[in-house]
DNA sequence: ACAGATGATTGAAA
DNA sequence: TTTCAATCATCTGT
């Protein structure tokens, strides 16, 4: 750098000379103390200048515009011009980097592909879109994604929102800058040689410069979408007990479909529905379907594992339920006067309806089987898909659809359930529990225990009283 | 701290 | 694909 400025003065001060000799006076008043016209003091002139130039970048911004506006003017400036350009020329600046090139930044490339897979920079509007419908697709669960993604999927969005508005600025700031210092080159050129291509240059460096401020938006951005992604997972793996409520509606459902605890995909979504909203004080707590499957998972392979453990709460759900049922039977009742009023079969006369099964005969046989031994009225709902009836004539949230649904299902069990009738003497098992669809191959119908409320042990009147519960 | 309960995950099977 | 069965990891009550 000092070598070179020692050049420029060497050359300049050369050149001065032979530039005075043909121009001649005007311009610039000259420094005090020098009204000598002897080449010493043109020296001293041309120093002077040449001072002032170097030192412009130490004043302020008016005196160097002063100091500037001075220097165009002044008669020794083509001169001084016409000797940068062939300092330039031999130096060879201008040249100098023009081949520049700018190769595709792998790394970029990734950053940018991973930003596009994640919906973070793809197309707008529909936050995600990209890595929500693939995780949608995943899952398969359409209505259950989009809750178990809404909080994941908002994250998402703002984080797309800020990327997008930082990208924005940044773009903004790199335009107002590049026409800031072309306007400013340009300007220069006047003064000092730069050719049209040094200033694409100059535009080249603030791209890239600006791009690698970019780079390190997204980064910061795809780090930022993979820590929202892991703590999402994390979020997962993490156990939440499900509040009482919610409990208590699945083993509603459970106990009450004893014989076919499969809930349909409807009946999946409804309970999970139902579930999340009985959870309304706690934020973030809603029950997905996948949950609800997960649950019942669980459910039928503990339940099966140890029945004897779960006679007392089979018994307290079943009473539960018998509350229900009772108001429902009364209802029942009153529409069909044709039965006495004790009698089981009443409540069931509407639901025998929907069954459909295909002999009267088969129906009541079944029935009689299901009933045979139940002295108290507490036992019945516990049977079959009673809950399901009762939901429907109370009109809660059960639809017709999804009742006919289990119905299906149900029958299918029940015939099953009378095909197996048969042989139950000598299989040692009781008819009153064929409707539970246990049987001994290893399947929901192979449980070797009965799953009726009714304890083996225990007589009807162990199905506790307190029934208010 | 411990044991048991419980929601989630995983791989095999149907 | 759903379900089963085993297992993991965490929660909960003691």
């Amino acid at each position: 750098m000092m070598e070179e400025q020692a050049r420029m003065m060497q050359a300049l001060s050369g050149v001065t000379l032979a530039g005075h000799s043909v121009q001649g006076g005007m311009g610039l008043p000259p420094p005090h103390g020098h009204e000598g016209t002897d080449g010493d003091g043109r020296k001293q002139d041309i120093g002077d200048i040449l001072h002032q130039i170097m030192t412009i970048t130490d004043q302020s911004l008016d005196e160097a515009q002063a100091k500037k506006h001075g220097l165009n003017c002044h008669r020794m400036k083509p001169a001084l011009f016409s000797v940068l350009c062939e300092i330039k020329e031999k130096t060879g600046l201008s040249i100098r980097g023009a081949q520049e090139e700018d190769p595709p930044d792998p790394q970029l490339m990734r950053l940018d592909n991973m930003l596009l897979a994640e919906g973070v920079s793809g197309p707008e509007k529909g936050g995600g879109s990209a890595a929500a419908a693939a995780a949608a697709a995943a899952a398969g669960g359409g209505a259950d994604n989009s809750i178990e993604h809404s909080d994941y999927r908002a994250k998402l969005t703002q984080i797309r929102q800020i990327y997008h508005t930082e990208l924005e600025k940044y773009e903004q700031a790199c335009n107002e800058f590049t026409t800031h210092v072309m306007n400013l080159l340009r300007e220069q050129s006047r003064t000092r040689p730069i050719s049209p291509k040094e200033i694409e240059r100059m535009v080249g460096i603030i791209h890239r410069k600006f791009s690698s401020i970019q780079m390190q938006l997204k980064q910061s951005t795809c780090e930022a979408v993979m820590i929202l992604r892991s703590r999402f997972l994390d979020a997962r793996r993490k156990r939440r007990n499900f509040s009482k409520q919610a409990t208590e509606i699945l083993n509603e459902y459970f106990y009450s479909h004893l014989s076919n605890p499969y809930p349909s995909e409807e009946a999946k979504e409804e309970l999970a529905k139902k579930c999340s909203i009985t959870v309304s004080q706690g934020v973030g707590t809603t029950i997905t379907v996948s949950q609800v499957s997960n649950w019942f998972g669980n459910k039928r392979i503990r339940y099966k594992k140890n029945i004897g453990k779960f006679q007392e709460e089979a018994n307290l759900y079943a009473a539960k339920t018998a509350v229900t049922a009772t108001h429902a039977v009364a209802a029942a009742i009153q529409n069909s006067q044709a039965n006495s009023p004790t009698t089981p079969n009443s409540g069931f006369q509407m639901k025998d309806e929907e069954f459909q099964l295909d002999s009267a005969e088969s129906k009541n046989s079944l029935l009689t089987n299901m009933f045979t031994g139940s002295s108290a009225s507490f036992n019945l709902p516990n049977s079959g898909d009673m809950f399901m009836s009762m939901q429907s004539l109370n009109g809660a949230s059960y639809q017709g659809a999804q009742v006919g649904a289990n119905v299906q299902s149900q029958g299918d069990t029940i015939r099953h359930a009378i095909n197996q009738t048969t042989g139950y003497s000598d299989r040692l098992r009781h008819p009153l529990y064929s409707p539970h669809g246990l049987n001994g191959n290893g399947g929901w119908h192979d449980a070797p225990t009965p799953t009726s409320v009714t304890s083996p042990n225990e007589g009807p009147g162990s199905v506790h009283s307190d029934t208010s519960n």
